[in-house]
Order: C-alpha cells, then sequence, then structure tokens
DNA sequence: ACATGTGAAGGCCTTCACAGCA
DNA sequence: TGCTGTGAAGGCCTTCACATGT
C-alpha cells in the first residue's frame, strides 16, 4: 500500500514555490527543462492527472508511491504510466517506486508551472463567472490577472478579488499584466472578434469555450471546451447501451474508468 | 463556395423534431440506428462538431457544402472529414457534396440526438449554475431534467424554470424523468459518494467537472471536463514557445486551428 | 469533369515482455 | 526479489492515392 508518514494536510506547493529537492549525488544529470524535448502530446495531455493523483497523495500525507498505485488513481494502465515517465526521465526508484514531493516537481517542471501564468478572462456571463471564481486557478501556477466584458454594467465590478475592465483597455492591460493565456467566455458570435483582440495583444494560449472553431495563426495554441461536444458523446454511447438492452444483445461496449 | 438559398434563420430543428428528408429512390436501403455499427471512438468525438457546423451553414441558408469546406468550419482536413462520414453510410453524392439538413439529421441519429436526453445536474455552486443556465441543453436533443444540491438554503430556489430538490429526492426524480444522464458539478470531496448515488438511481452516463477520477461500474460511461488540465496542456506549450523565442531557436511546434 | 468513398500505406500510441537496477 | 525503464510488437487512427459514381 502507499507509504505513508508526513501528516496529512501540509501540502507542498510545487508550483511558485521553489522546490528542496536534492538529486542524490550517483545521479549527477541534473534536468533543465530544455534538455528533454519531445513528450508525445498524448503524455502531455495525461501530465495533469498524474499531477493531481501526486497532490491528493501528498495531502494525505503519502510519501512514495508505485506505478500501479498511481495509475490507478490517474485511471490509466501501470505500463502506461511508466512508458509517459520515461520521456521526463528516469525519475522512479527500481523496486521501490516513485517519490511523490519529487516526482510532482518534475511534471510540474516539465509542464511549465514552476513559474506563475497569468490569465485574462474575456466574457463575464453565467460560466465566466464560474472560470473567474474558480479555485483551481490560484493552485497550480495561475492567476486570474484581468477580467473583461463588453457589457458596461459590469465594468467596475468585482468578481472575487478581480475588477472587470473594458474592452477597449485589453491591449494595454493584457501587456502591463504579462498575460499569456487568453480565456474566451463569450457566445460564439464575439468569440473570433475576441480571439483577434487578444492574438493582436501578444496572447499565444487560447482556452476557447465557444461553441466554434477559432482562426488563429499557425503560433497560436488553441483548445477548446465544449459541453455540448461531450453531452453528444455521452448520447451516442447510451443509445448503443439502451439499444443493446431493449434488444437483450450484449453489443460489447464496456467502456470503464476513464477513456 | 457554398450554394445558400433557404432563407437564414428558419433553422431546422432536427433533434425531437421527426424529420421530413426524402430518400431517393435510387437508395431503397434506409440507415436505421442498428445498421450503422462499429464507429471508432475519435470519429464520434468529431461528429458533433460536423453537426456544429452544418447547424451555422444551415442558419446561413447553405444547401450544400463540399468536404472541403465543412472541413474547414470544423478544423479537420477534407479526407478525415469523408474517412469519418464513410462509418455512418454514403450520404454525399458525388462530384457534388452533401446536402446539408440530410447530412446533419444522419449525425444527429448516429450521436442519438433524434431523442430527447433527460439531464440532472447535481452541485448548484458557480459551475452547476452556469451549466443550468447554458442554453445549450434546449438545443439538439438534451433537457435540464432536475437539479440537485445538498445545501438546504439551496433547496427549493429556482435557477431558470428549474427547482433545486434535495439529494434525498434524487432516486425518485431520475427514476420518474427518465434521467439517463448526470452531470457532476460538486466539489472533489463528495463527487464519487454523489456518482454512486446516481449509479444507484440507474444513471450510466456521466459527465464529472470534479477534479478526480470517478470509480464506475463497467457499464457506465464518465467523461470528464477539467480546466487544469486545459489550462496546464497550454501552459506546456507556452513554455515551449517562450524558450524558443528566448533562444531565438525554432522549435518547430506549429500548432493551428484544431488539434 | 468533379467530388465522394475507400483500400492501402504510414505514423502515432498503447501494450507486451523483459532487461536493468536498487 | 521487486518494481522501474524500454525496445519491440500490435492496434488504432490519419493520410494518401485512386477507384467510383453522378
Amino acid at each position: 500500500m502507499f507509504e505513508r508518514s508526513r501528516p496529512a494536510g501540509d501540502r507542498p506547493s510545487w508550483a511558485a514555490a521553489r522546490l528542496t529537492w536534492k538529486e542524490p549525488v550517483s545521479h549527477p544529470m541534473s534536468a533543465d527543462p530544455t534538455s528533454r524535448r519531445d513528450i508525445p502530446d498524448a503524455t502531455v495531455a495525461r501530465l495533469p492527472e498524474y499531477l493531481r493523483a501526486l497532490s491528493d497523495a501528498a495531502d494525505r500525507g503519502v510519501l512514495s508511491v508505485s506505478s500501479e498505485e498511481l495509475a490507478t488513481a490517474a485511471g490509466v494502465r501501470p505500463t502506461q504510466l511508466r512508458k509517459d515517465l520515461s520521456h521526463l526521465g528516469s525519475y522512479g526508484i527500481r523496486g521501490v517506486g516513485y517519490d511523490v514531493e519529487h516526482l510532482a516537481l518534475e511534471i510540474s517542471r516539465a509542464l511549465g508551472l514552476t513559474q506563475d501564468w497569468p490569465v485574462a478572462i474575456v466574457g463575464m456571463g453565467n460560466l465566466g463567472r464560474a472560470l473567474a471564481a474558480y479555485s483551481g486557478f490560484a493552485t497550480g501556477g495561475f492567476h486570474v490577472a484581468a477580467l473583461f466584458d463588453e457589457d458596461a454594467a459590469l465594468v467596475g465590478t468585482r468578481i472575487g478579488d478581480v475588477l472587470v475592465e473594458p474592452m477597449a483597455d485589453l491591449p494595454r492591460l493584457v501587456a502591463d499584466r504579462g498575460v499569456s493565456i487568453g480565456v474566451i467566455a463569450t457566445p460564439a458570435g464575439s468569440a473570433q472578434q475576441v480571439c483577434d483582440t487578444l492574438v493582436r495583444a501578444g496572447v499565444r494560449s487560447v482556452l476557447n469555450f465557444a461553441p466554434l472553431v477559432l482562426s488563429v495563426p499557425g503560433d497560436v495554441d488553441v483548445r477548446r471546451v465544449d459541453l455540448s461536444t461531450e453531452l453528444h458523446v455521452l448520447a451516442f454511447h447510451e443509445q448503443r447501451k439502451q439499444l443493446a438492452a431493449g434488444q437483450g444483445q450484449d453489443v460489447g461496449h464496456g467502456v470503464g474508468v476513464g477513456r
């Protein structure tokens, strides 16, 4: 089982805090972020889940985990986990497992979470307000640097500790506050224009909640989150299950935890 | 370009409404949902985007689209689109393109959106309220059938047109209203318990917004949406770009629209 | 002529089997 | 002995080239 020892609750803050892990002397090569390139996209997509599972383990005072324990907590197979981690380096101890704090640091470093990322959110509707108040921003390398809305009635109000600013001030504030990640929580109709404004202001990473595909220059990354898409995929599988049940015939889908 | 003719605005409602498309007599085989099985997961994940793009086209009065036009709107390659659609059937016309309304109907049918899915949302925090008010539920085969929260102060209040119910009534209401899809918008701490309650009530499709991997029986589908994960992935690519820029060296990442 | 539909090729990712090391 | 790290195998998905049909 998990090896626990440190009292639960004193969670090490990997992001932002400079870590105290000492590299064993027998491993003279220290990993800087530039030495390990070519991490597959599929692996990058799973690293945040590993980090979250490690954070949970640390909260419970766990010091060391095996690939099997960590994989279970992350909803993947142990071999998948080990292959993924092998792309970062050799941070495990053979015959033992992984040091929770050390592995969390290395994943944080790989993901770029050892620095703090200022995020701007545009669109203060229901979703935008929920995002602005989201506690997940505080933990792990992100903070809400600015909020924007085109509605004059909303400008000047506060959401949490942050003032809602007019769109006209976006270029200046994005530059002044070093915003590098923009979140679009506007209706679909204004999303492309908002995106263009963000890109012109220097933002090259965009998280898009509006239901459309944004056009951006090749050096800009866009990730989209869409509730409708998720529901549609669930409906597809649900339909399969209901058909199979109705016909008393097993389609053999069998999706378990994860995936 | 797009062939347009029908006046914009009169959008055909594929979901819920029974459609009026007449199958050409030369195609005697009508496609029922059970005839075309084995649609790859990767394809299923893209079908909602095709449907959205078709919906936009229909809104603009477009009657027919080529695979190239539709692919551009959906952020994929034309060959990808045609291969995906080939898994549903042959709904295009060679030398011409696809009938917008007909293709939308076929995709809706494949996804199971020709029937209405009652959705229950648990957790009426900022996110839960935003989801309950989300207009995307209305369009396309879903409706909010019930809202739940454990906080007695929230129970009895209305969000939109729907009353917030106590958790104790969940099993009864889920059964009475035929809920088959559950949305979890609670904190991580109560998510597993809520999930167990939903599954015990008969829900076999779950959309999880809480930051943890849920344990469910093998016949239950879970999809997770996590803001932190999306931000982490963006931070990874952003770090790459900043390193590349700092060293005046092109890493050649080049992520464009989509992907 | 032109755009769809599809077998085949290629590439990426997952899984396996076992080598490597504490 | 036990668990990590990894080359090799296998499977899924994307892309290509072209056959097919209007």
